[in-house]
DNA sequence: GACTTAATTTAGAGACAGCTTAAATAAGAC
DNA sequence: GTCTTATTTAAGCTGTCTCTAAATTAAGTC
């Protein structure tokens, strides 16, 4: 529960969702915050249980361990799509403005 | 979902869920806590939205508002009634032992 | 008005979460 | 072995959360 409490982190959880992904490759895609930030909640994600890590070489590939979620999927799930909502209605009412402004 | 995320005020939210209770009531079945913590746990929670407040007389009677909690409630659910299983679990295990004592 | 009860607000302290930088580990390439 | 790449660990800093104690508000009673 702490663990999805802190938005970072559920950036992260976002980002290994549907696919296994490298900590570079998650630690790249999050802006604004140094790659053992990312590593240092990566580990948290992992000992809470909610993500699974697999070794191969130097690299390390992380993924949201949906089931250990529970109800939780499905309230970041709400969350999320909620997000994409408010973004979709911002682009359509930024192209209805724009089509005003053409005529 | 930042409010939540908190022991003592989920704490608070199931003292609240089924009744609607005064603040001095639910401050008075917190342990280890003093009262004015209460209110501004009580407070955070109002201001979130997932409590609604009475003012009759000198009194405030709290509740939460289980429909804003959306699938959180849910999830609160079962971390309660997780922990219910347990403490049944655990008495049973008591039970067993005394009878083996015992005979 | 003074007094009591219920509850909150304020101010400040302590603990802790999350970050950064620098150092360390681990695996592979040469 | 050295060197490079991927990633984590360690140490320390800072902001924020939650608490306590004291002061304050609000409503009622006498």
């Amino acid at each position: 529960m702490t663990a999805i409490a802190n938005p970072r982190r559920r950036q992260i959880l976002r980002l290994v969702w549907d696919a296994e992904r490298s900590a570079g490759d998650i630690a790249s895609s999050v802006d604004d915050v140094s790659w053992p930030a990312v590593s240092q909640n990566l580990r948290l994600l992992k000992d809470a249980g909610l993500l699974t890590e697999r070794r191969q070489g130097t690299h390390r590939y992380y993924r949201a361990d949906r089931r250990a979620l529970g109800p939780l999927g499905a309230v970041l799930r709400q969350m999320w799509t909620r997000d994409l909502g408010r973004l979709r209605e911002l682009a359509e009412a930024e192209a209805r403005l724009r089509r005003r402004r053409r005529d």
